[in-house]
DNA sequence: GGGAACCCTGTAGCCGGTATAGAGTCAAGC
DNA sequence: GCTTGACTCTATACCGGCTACAGGGTTCCC
């Protein structure tokens, strides 16, 4: 099959798998005389396989290491479950960043009502009194992935 | 004062403020006679204010649309609420999306316990399982923000 | 043989910075 | 006056995970 059908049966872009060669998550398939991909089951289902680790927000890195013990089937697995729990900490983590963030938002959101000039507009009032008591790290260092 | 001493007080890098104003969301200062860039207080309020709403996930293109619209503070604020409203949208659907992927995290973990060889691994067994079970345009389109 | 739909490579853009290279400037200490 | 080290300058490239575009070649159907 040529690279539309594949992409098309994965559920992705054309692009996207030409990318995924190139990042080395699918291996080059051979060629049509005319310099055509071509492509069989198998990559079918390793590209399925890649979208859907990716679909978890997997990062291609990890992806890429997951594909290479799976294809070393005698090692110890251990290395999966350590990728795994600590892809789940980084998604909880960043889970917890969020619902903070949409509790500020929400209260930020309740200080202006409809039909204000911007001069009394309470989001911005608050917006500039909130960067003001700001100290200097506290965004700095450690809040950022 | 300095650079430096305005990214330290604002607690962001250097290279940081520098890339503010390249992309306009802070004004470029004055220049001592050797080029060093000088900056006085405003600056520092304004670098802070777009910290403050970078800590609030807000995006460089709509904190200059809100800069600007601070600017104007005769017109109306209607602009700041739906920016607001929007942002807020996206941080509640994103908060979900991740709230589901922990589950499904959490569930594929459960399938491994420590010491298995790779071909027993149950998270790989479901990840390619999964990946299998998977209809073409699944995680296509409409999934991804 | 003409046009649509497909394929190829190579390159640039998105976001919000971060990192590097290579050069100039300034203040303090010897 | 000279060196050292901290600071500053510009320009450019890199990160992830794609996506888009330019400028060509191929295949297939009417």
């Amino acid at each position: 099959m040529r690279i539309g059908e594949l992409a098309r049966r994965a559920g992705v872009d054309v692009q996207t798998v030409r990318y995924y060669e190139r990042e080395g998550l699918l291996e080059a398939p051979g060629r049509t005389p005319s310099g055509y991909r071509a492509y069989g089951p198998a990559h079918l289902e390793r590209l399925r396989f890649v979208r859907h680790c990716r679909s978890l927000d997997i990062p291609l890195a990890d992806i890429r290491r997951v594909l290479a013990l799976a294809d070393s089937r005698s090692v110890a697995c251990d290395e999966v479950n350590r990728l795994v729990d600590v892809h789940l900490a980084r998604v909880r983590e960043r889970r917890a960043a969020l619902e903070r963030l949409e509790r500020q938002l929400a209260a930020l959101r309740s200080q202006c009502a409809s039909g204000h000039r911007i001069a009394d507009c309470g989001i911005l009032e608050e917006l500039i009194h909130a960067a003001q008591g700001e100290a200097c790290a506290c965004h700095a260092e450690g809040e950022r992935r």
